[in-house]
DNA sequence: CGAGTGATCTGAACGCCGTCCCATTCCATC
DNA sequence: GATGGAATGGGACGGCGTTCAGATCACTCG
């Protein structure tokens, strides 16, 4: 009832992701409940309206959030080393899905309405994950062709991609594949070798 | 209210079917209903409990169904196709997954509780549609590597899965690809490439 | 200091959802 | 006919996202 003043806009903006993304988190997408968000920090739901607006925004300032700090868990495993960093990024995807796998899942889970765009910023989060990997291929593919590299990390990303959403969502357990990991590298390492790369 | 055996069992599990697929296909996984289903073919919501069980069964179902249909497009495509038949194969994924959006969509999207599996006709579907990528894979490597086709093919489909993901929501735009049919049919031309096959 | 203003917050209301379950209805059998 | 059992309907329940009128409080300004 009323005014309270607890928090600032800013610090409820905070509570309310950080509360947010530990049940995402915890219970994943399917069972995700801004009612529940709300009931954990000790404010209505009428309080959430208030911050994000609706469901899907504060969906989207979830899954940003997400891709924070996913690019933070990358630069941390790619920080220092200096052999086979392509691999170790590959291991950082696979490792951070299955650490982070209900909120990984989320990124995908949760789509916008048809037509709806996602913001800048979200974007820019996006943009920014692949540029490392842009970065990293482009540091191994010869000088003549290295160009081709923002192509080809989208391409590879995908490739990485489909491999881990597999390995998470079953498919490749399915099919009796136990490697998904050496399976992605092995297609990163053939898409370098044609362009003399590696 | 009461019994009314306007149809059998068995032709009301095809109803529900049939207008449960129309309706996934047309609103999308996240706002498909099974009460909407019931109303549509004059059943009441508990009719579709007794038939099915749970939303779980009647979303696994309908994703069956979707298996089945891309299952005969696949084949379809492939049938009395001589020369780059895999590329027709990657051709027809992406172009079942554009064309049934929603319903393709939702094999992804639906997940069952963690820990429950899919029943062996939901895996023998997906099986099904690997083994035909499987004898494509094996038809264009060189015999002495013909072994490798399963394990080859369960990751050419995962990186082809990763590329239609993308394309399909929206990760590629994002990022500025706008081949993506392409891409996908590279990245499987290195594979081959390693094994001297193509 | 006190009244008025406006931002903030609550929570009931709405129309959905999946799920459960029992009264009702009808068919088949005797 | 009567009856037993299977099929069906639909109300009830708890939960969801969403809306919004009303309650409450921190300010501002006279």
């Amino acid at each position: 009832m009323g005014r309270r003043s607890d928090h600032s806009r800013e610090e409820l903006r905070e509570l309310i992701l950080q509360e947010g993304h530990r049940q995402l988190a915890q219970v994943g997408f399917a069972r995700f409940s801004a009612r529940e968000v709300a009931k954990r920090i000790g404010y209505s739901i009428g309080t959430i309206y208030n911050v994000f607006g609706s469901y899907d925004a504060l969906l989207l300032a979830l899954n940003g959030r997400t891709l924070d700090i996913w690019l933070a868990f990358l630069e941390e495993r790619l920080a220092g080393r200096e052999e086979r960093r392509l691999d170790a990024a590959i291991e950082a995807y696979f490792d951070f899905a299955l650490g982070e796998r209900h909120a990984w899942t989320a990124l995908y889970d949760f789509r916008l309405p048809e037509g709806v765009l996602p913001s800048d910023s979200y974007r820019e989060k996006v943009a920014a994950i692949t540029e490392v990997i842009v970065r990293e291929i482009a540091a191994v593919l010869p000088p003549d062709v290295r160009e081709e590299a923002p192509a080809l990390a989208r391409s590879l990303l995908a490739s990485v991609h489909g491999h881990c959403f597999f390995a998470l969502n079953g498919t490749f357990a399915m099919l009796g594949e136990d490697d998904p990991v050496g399976a992605a590298k092995a297609r990163v390492a053939d898409a370098l070798a044609r362009f003399g790369g590696g």
